[in-house]
DNA sequence: ACCTGAACACCGTTCAAGT
DNA sequence: ACCTGAACACCGTTCAAGT
């Protein structure tokens, strides 16, 4: 890549992540082109759709919480883990607003530009699952793809205006529906 | 209302309810317009936002919702009533795809056209909350809000694409999380 | 009263023309 | 190689002109 056209390329991955954290997941391409001070047929050739942005903004934050649930898996409780590691996944998916649905949209669709981040990232939180149940601190007929889910609706909540303060509560109840809670 | 106006409202009624149907809340005004037979702004002269329309749409369900809840709070156990108020609710909002995001919304605006029919449903909700909670087979740490939340939630879940299979095993989940299960 | 076409300012997509 | 302005087909909003 050409030195001009990789400037470009990051400045527009710096900008995109400003407006996407002001406006959420919709906001105008043309607009982040804008204010990047580049035609917006530049912002489309280095992200030829809003996807393929979403990727490039995520697909960082996807990876570091697949390491993070390496970690918390060597250093915590089964319990612990699967806790700490959910709550950095609904805190980094509500990071920017409207995220939660494109991803959703991406696992299920193979051609997605996030797709392949979204996978490496639900087998991860699956392992911490599975090192719950076979503790038996976590419920046996939930699989990685319900945890998926249910932790993608918890960030979905997190999303809507109104609910910042109910947020944490909302957490633990769905949580404890996710542990059993047999001890204490 | 001139009859040829209250004519074009309730073709534009029927119409929308099919389109958002297929192409959800965020379907074209422009399209429903169409396909009514009526130009555009003649749709917008009936229903000047979006929120309008969908207010004029779930106005009935809201408040049939409203009524299910009287209705199996006298014919149902407490749990039983919940349960089934709860499945309503998911099953309602999930026919037409993305509205629940516009209930969120509206429940959160007073100025909304949905506002009303929205707190009007949750208070009903709250009822049957209560009631659980006073026969001790509901959490006693959840509000009105919180199980609008939950609900909503769910029915989100209901509207992503490859979710149709677990579905009901999330609500049951869920459900486990609001419940107490004290017996059995 | 009610309806409508047209003008408007937006959007994302595409591509021929410039450097 | 890379960038860009312009044309395109869309969107919802607004309003003067028609019946």
């Amino acid at each position: 890549m050409r030195a001009d056209a990789r400037a470009n390329r990051d400045r527009l991955l710096v900008v995109a992540g400003d407006v996407i954290t002001e406006q959420g997941a919709d906001a105008s391409m043309r607009d982040i082109a804008r204010r990047a001070g580049v035609g917006l047929a530049t912002l489309l050739r280095h992200f030829p759709t809003r996807e393929a942005l979403l990727e490039a903004l995520l697909r960082t934050s996807f990876d570091e919480l697949t390491a993070r649930a390496a970690e918390v898996e060597t250093a915590s409780s089964p319990e612990d883990a699967l806790k700490l590691w959910l709550r950095d996944f609904v805190a980094r998916t509500t990071d920017y607003r409207g995220v939660v649905t494109s991803m959703m949209r991406a696992i299920e669709d193979p051609e997605s530009a996030l797709h392949n981040s979204c996978v490496t990232m639900r087998a991860a939180g699956t392992r911490l699952l599975n090192r719950a149940q076979a503790a038996d601190v976590a419920r046996a007929d939930l699989d990685g793809a319900d945890l998926f889910a249910l932790a993608s609706s918890l960030a979905w909540l997190g999303d809507q205006p109104g609910l910042e303060p109910r947020a944490e509560h909302l957490f633990e109840v769905v949580m404890s529906a996710i542990l059993t809670n047999r001890a204490s």
